[in-house]
DNA sequence: GCGACAG
DNA sequence: ATCTTGTCGC
């Protein structure tokens, strides 16, 4: 996959949030996604131990969600983890392994916030602005904004509200779990973020491209490499 | 000043 | 995220 070099990445804390305050203004929200057209989807995590980073990105066909390809990237960890930056410490490893990923995807869902993030520029809408690919947030946890509990169905949704603006939506993918935030990386609307997301749920909580992801990064973390491809 | 706080 | 055993449930 194509990635571009749109900045460097060694800065402090006080850099880096000025850096977002410029690059939240490039996020693209929209156009809508056919998902309908949608051939291959990929998942993006990072797996973390003793200073070293463990990016590793799964494509899976869409929507049978097979996997089809998995490539992994490790890189030293040259940030902490600050609230708000999470991007500057995961996403040059995260960058490493989509730069080795082969096969055409159509979208990719990260395991971050996208624009549900203080400043506009969670770590789904900074890797987008490194690829051509429209990108995702789909984060376990909420970081900014109100809600109100979804219905305990699957498919209920909610809003999620920051600074009087609906920053992303709270998903519930499963019957009576707890639900996912979803939210804009680039070059896509919310409402298809959201279908993306559900048609990616089958069994688990989680949207398997990023669940494979996730199993794969503590695989080559552990055992050093990723099994299956 | 006191909490909250993606992974 | 990671550190960690067993346990309850489908």
């Amino acid at each position: 996959m194509r990635v571009r070099e749109v900045h460097g990445f060694d800065l402090a804390p006080a850099e880096a949030r000025r850096l977002q305050e410029e690059l939240a203004g490039r996020v693209e929200e929209g156009p809508p996604l056919e998902v309908g057209r949608v051939r291959h989807v990929a998942g993006a995590d990072v797996s973390t131990q003793d200073g070293v980073a463990y990016a590793t990105v799964a494509v899976l066909d869409f929507p049978g969600l097979s996997v089809v390809e998995v490539r992994g990237f490790e890189a030293p960890l040259r940030f902490p983890y600050i609230p708000g930056l999470l991007a500057f410490r995961e996403v040059p490893a995260v960058i490493g392994a989509l730069r080795a990923v082969e096969t055409p995807v159509d979208a990719l869902i990260c395991d971050a916030q996208g624009r549900a993030h203080p400043r506009r520029m969670g770590l789904a809408c900074h890797v987008g602005l490194f690829v051509d690919v429209p990108t995702v947030g789909c984060a376990k946890s909420r970081l900014v904004g109100g809600f109100r509990e979804p219905g305990e169905e699957r498919g209920s949704v909610s809003d999620l509200v920051h600074g009087g603006e609906v920053v992303g939506r709270v998903v519930r993918t499963r019957r009576r779990v707890s639900p996912v935030f979803v939210s804009v990386g680039n070059r896509i609307d919310l409402d298809s973020a959201v279908e993306l997301v559900l048609a990616c749920c089958s069994r688990y909580r989680l949207p398997e491209p990023t669940r494979q992801a996730h199993n794969a990064a503590n695989r080559l973390r552990r055992e050093g490499q990723m099994g299956l491809l």
